[in-house]
DNA sequence: ATGAAAGCGCTAACAG
DNA sequence: CTGTTAGCGCTTTCAT
């Protein structure tokens, strides 16, 4: 072997006449007179370098319009750097913040956090998933999933996993998510403070947390003794969902002087059924949701709700993940954080104690 | 050099007790009983590899749970097949829908999507590409940037670069948005019509489109014979900032019939901010939005607006970018997509046609 | 139809 | 301190 005459002439940077091929570390060393390693060494800031030669390199760089290639750099490290997100619905605002929270965290920490959508369909989520493994990312977070948990467990054989608005069961899989079932009772006492006895609960049928939001409104009023008129009706986390799930509480001849959404969504689509029904909200109808997304915020829409640090949710799958890639844990971790109640503008003391007719 | 006797044991798949090191080609060729460059061709589906051969590969991959590493594929291959987004804005949901164009296409030409945030801050979002173009994504799309041009050339200069929702008038940077000055007089258009005359309009500060948006605005209103009527105040498409734009507006004595504010969300706060006066909308005042987010089509805020085909505006940012990368275009080219009314419920014919007190 | 060999751009021992 | 060398996992000629 030895004399490699390779055609290591420079035609190829250039392909098709078109954009040329970036520089590379090879470049940067001859311009600068150094070997490659030096080089690499000196990007990166090693101490080893003399302050001369580093400057140098680095003139080198700049003046060819160096960039890293992080793909080269990936695989010989075997680690990339970044948290792959996926994002399993880029409309829902719940989400958004929790995004804001992982970036934060992931960027504090010398990560990037990538994100691909799922669109809340399974096939697609798993694409999504499954490209993020494929590209190497040292991690993935799930945020808020509808994948079947086989799925969940596979993508987890691969690499650290943490699911966020979800819980999870399995040793494999790492978890972050509010207490649904103490939010629920937040909603409940707060409305009963206020004097609501007759209480409606429009769910999130199979949505995330939707059944133990349920089960948390049930216990809580069984608790203060109003099992007899607590009514819960069918929902789906949506506007249309909220809107008819009320239209059929009235329909039934029930009229309840409160009623708690499963979320924000589904509680301002609540909110204009019971309006366009004639009843005054808070005077007639007390409402609450929950999650707290920035559509309760708004003045137009002050909706009284329950609010979730989503953004410290973010943060801590962010930690979780990091604990197993940096720190060695091998078992899982489920952490619960505890909800909070916003009182807005949606609740108030019910006009009479008792009601029959519409 | 000759006979390696390099450390090629199989401990170095196994790191501190953790996670296996994932299989590799070689563990499929080896267990398959075929040259890794068998294996490369036959999961690519090649058709020079014999039928038997393939399915000895493919089984082999199978049982091992091979998963090909896209990072040492991109490394040959020189292209990773993804499309970076930038995405200033998370909040904005605005773009929610233009990234779902962006994936659709994106994915029906073979290419994933994968987006970083900026957060509206200059210095994050020029890191979120700089990690984008060290990734070496084949191409990135900037939806909402608010970065200056030199910035966006820069960026530009590396890999092919589209521009949604800002236009741009370099030669390397291809740009999609929708006529925001047509957008402008679709709005005066239909209040006129409606009978209004007296038209205020809140507009976007500094924001993207804002400026065509007021110029719109006022060319309008002049072609009408309505100049003198016309009155510009100023906003910031925020919530809070479209609330303070109207009281501003009322507090001058001014007591348009309609305004047009320059998005949806500051529309809702000025939506707010009338009925907090005691002016009903749109009995009192009618009220015109910009951008049909899905904020405007909540049943509790009805709000006329302009609309935008923003998944088209995405799907063509991607096939502006494919028609650089495989086509070889050269040329900058500017997409403008012509925008159209959505009538909800937030116009209607002025109560009576002039008016001066409060 | 299949294998051998070279190499993508970079890092990481290991020498000197 | 700096250069040499050997790959990371995969694709791609080029032989066979």
């Amino acid at each position: 072997m030895t004399a490699n005459p390779g055609p290591k002439d420079d035609s190829r940077r250039r392909r098709g006449g078109a954009r040329s091929a970036p520089p590379t570390i090879v470049d940067v060393a001859a311009r600068a007179g150094v070997s490659k390693s030096l080089v690499s060494l000196a990007l990166r800031g090693d101490p080893r370098v003399r302050e001369e030669k580093r400057r140098a390199v680095l003139r080198a760089a700049k003046q060819l319009g160096y960039r890293p290639n992080a793909v080269a750099r990936s695989l010989v490290r075997r680690r990339t750097n970044v948290i792959g997100v996926m994002l399993s619905d880029l409309h829902n605002l719940y989400f958004v913040e929790v995004v804001d929270g992982i970036e934060a965290e992931a960027l504090s920490a010398q990560y990037r956090a990538l994100i691909n959508t799922g669109g809340r369909l399974p096939e697609r989520e798993w694409e999504a998933i499954e490209t993020l493994l494929q590209l190497r990312t040292d991690g993935v977070i799930l945020a808020g999933t509808v994948l079947p948990t086989p799925r969940i467990l596979a993508a987890a054989a691969a690499v650290p996993l943490v699911l966020v608005a979800r819980t999870s069961r399995w040793p494999s899989v790492d978890s972050v998510a509010n207490d649904d079932r103490a939010g629920a009772r937040l909603a409940v006492d707060h409305l009963v403070s206020l004097g609501h006895r007759h209480i409606a609960h429009v769910d999130g049928g199979r949505g995330a947390g939707a059944s133990a939001r349920r089960r948390g409104f049930l216990e809580a009023m069984a608790d203060r003794g109003l099992a007899a008129t607590a009514v819960v009706v069918r929902g789906d986390y949506t506007e249309e969902g909220g809107a008819s799930a009320v239209d059929r509480l009235l329909a039934q001849g029930r009229r309840p002087t409160a009623v708690f959404v499963a979320n924000d969504l589904a509680a301002v689509g609540a909110l204009h059924a019971l309006e366009q029904r004639g009843h005054r909200v808070p005077e007639d109808v007390s409402v609450v949701g929950y999650d707290n997304t920035s559509l309760a915020a708004l003045g137009h829409i002050d909706l009284t709700t329950i609010h979730q640090p989503r953004r410290d949710l973010g943060a801590m799958a962010v930690r979780l993940l990091l604990e197993r890639l940096e720190g060695g844990r091998r078992r899982a971790r489920h952490v619960v954080v505890p909800p909070s109640l916003v009182a807005r503008g949606t609740t108030a003391p019910p006009a009479s104690r008792v009601r029959g007719e519409s």
